[in-house]
DNA sequence: GTGAAAGCGCTAACAT
DNA sequence: ATGTTAGCGCTTTCAC
């Protein structure tokens, strides 16, 4: 079904139908009508793939992801709620699913789909820079300090609010639980609120107290061992990043410590889903939902040609306290020994 | 950055790049390294869109929705998961944002996009059938019987299933909110639920028990309040939707009654953030990310040529108690007659 | 082993 | 007002 086939059921040219199409001058009213008719007739519908090849415009705005998950979940609800009324539609390239090559596919991708298919690009935790492309981007929580336009939330902050918030209940030894190292820009912001927090204490961040995560659940598990066996082991624990916060208080049960009767435990959190599986946790909360339709706003903004306000939008965190965190234990109780031999 | 950029700076023709991008025979190995490097050097990539026009094969699966929300965000996790070394990629289209025209929306992209740029779709809620196509589709939680291969829940067993669970406490006036006519298979398969578990425990379904709600909340909040200024109301409701269990639960509040003292809510869950918002309520759980990941699963079969052993999925629902529901109360309250008057 | 040319479905100059 | 034609970036015969 073809714009060929239109035309030879309308007894016209090809182009002609093309004209009906795109709504351009120079067409007889009865033929548009016959056009039309045929159109509607056969239930046709112009190639977006043929369109795009042609014109170098679509309408259309790509999301670009490595996967479908929680988190980028919750930036895509964002992303649809913003484009709406702007005209564009919105399509969203999940890139977890084709090989296993996960370096450079942002610029992989961009280049196939840039200059046809989309407009421009949401890019969703992008590694490398993609700035070298003429197509609009705009970044969302960026691996790296980037010359793209960006969107992120106040890490820093965010952690400063989860040490504050321990200290306010009397903890002194915090522990620090981050990412691992040469990741998401974010890592380190989380670690500075961390250590100014402390500093604003007049406490001095001691280095032992601080752990990396890795990228699989066993490397924050065993940061999280190393941390809770320490001959004068942490009071509290500040997770940055949600799934190693659950880690976390799984770790400490096992190791026969009561959360939050013997540790506090507060997390980085991503999505809402993981507030729900640990109902009791304490979170700081990044805006998941309107980081993605802040970064669709500004897409569109780019797109009409107009320039940005501030090319760089870092939206808010938050506490959020469902119980979980308490005062530190007079006496801290120590891990058996035999548990912090175990492996 | 196209194809003849590549074939002007290795000093080939563009039908030589093409053979060495497709691994085709008849390229000098000497050919074939030096276009290799121009490749790299340049970070060429070809246009899937050109590359679709002429190939009608992309290994791109579709997946139609109308909009991203916590419904299909949920379905979209899952067929991410499904994707996942299958050899295709993922593009999800939302509709939503361009235009108003919800109907037919459904045919309007898969006419667009089929036969080029992706080799099948997955149709969320399909409006109509859009069984006419040669491109393999498969339909989730359709609203029509349909021609094409389907994956939903099990919508009768889950309403029996939450109509037992009251039945069990004692309840006997069991009140539906049902969904709006004429929308969703599903609705008419709850309130078949509803009145196949009535029956069955010798029960007759009142008619005036039944009411239904509409798109907004304020239709499913007029159903409920009517529901609950019966004169003889009744002592507990189904919600058969997530969000009119939340509006009953308000209702109720608002007219002086107690949840789940006075009135026992049970609801249809469409999805995991509602669970949240009224950590008490007990609901019917469908497991949508399974559902989006059996839907991929069978598209795949489709593409591969093979015939899939069941042509209609349908995935179990379960009931989930959060504690929100109680024994009838002895003697029920009725409510106020002020309150039934106003508005 | 390599390149010229046709054509995928469509649009936009440019004829007629 | 309508049709003819070239070409978007790519792949694929088919000559050479």
């Amino acid at each position: 079904m073809t714009i060929h086939d239109v035309a030879a059921r309308a007894g016209v040219s090809v182009s002609t139908v093309s004209k009906v199409l795109n709504d351009r001058y120079g067409v007889a009213t009865s033929t548009v009508d016959r056009v039309r008719a045929v159109i509607a007739e056969l239930g046709y519908e112009s190639s977006l793939v043929a369109r795009s090849l042609r014109n170098h415009r679509t309408n259309v705005i790509g999301v670009l992801v490595w996967d479908i998950e929680p988190y980028s979940a919750e930036l895509l609800k964002g992303a649809a709620r913003a484009i709406k009324g702007t005209g564009y539609e919105l399509v969203v390239y999940a890139a977890g699913g084709k090989g296993a090559e996960r370096m450079g596919w942002e610029h992989r991708y961009l280049s196939r789909l840039s200059g046809t298919l989309i407009d421009g690009a949401v890019m969703v935790t992008p590694t490398v820079d993609t700035a070298p492309f003429s197509t609009p981007v705009v970044a969302v929580d960026p691996h790296t300090g980037s010359e793209v336009p960006t969107v992120d939330s106040d890490n820093f902050r965010g952690a400063q609010l989860a040490v504050e918030h321990l200290l306010g209940l009397g903890h002194r030894r915090i522990g620090l639980l981050r990412r691992p190292p040469r990741d998401l820009e974010s890592g380190p912001q989380r670690e500075e609120g961390y250590r100014s927090a402390l500093q604003a204490a007049g406490i001095t961040p001691d280095p032992d107290l601080v752990r990396a995560g890795g990228y699989d659940d066993s490397a924050s598990e065993d940061a999280a061992r190393q941390l809770l066996t320490l001959p004068d082991r942490p009071t509290a624990i500040f997770a940055a990043n949600d799934v190693s916060a659950i880690t976390t208080i799984d770790v400490a049960m096992a190791l026969g410590l009561r959360v939050p009767g013997d540790l506090s435990v507060i997390g980085f959190d991503n999505v809402p889903e993981s507030a729900m599986t640990e109902p009791g946790l304490t979170t700081i909360e990044q805006p998941l939902q309107l980081m993605g339709q802040r970064a669709i706003e500004m897409l569109v903004e780019l797109l009409a040609g107009r320039d940005l306000p501030q090319t760089h939008v870092r939206l808010p965190t938050r506490l959020v306290v469902r119980g979980s965190c308490a005062a530190p234990p007079a006496e801290p109780r120590r891990v058996a020994v035999e548990h912090s031999a175990a492996r």
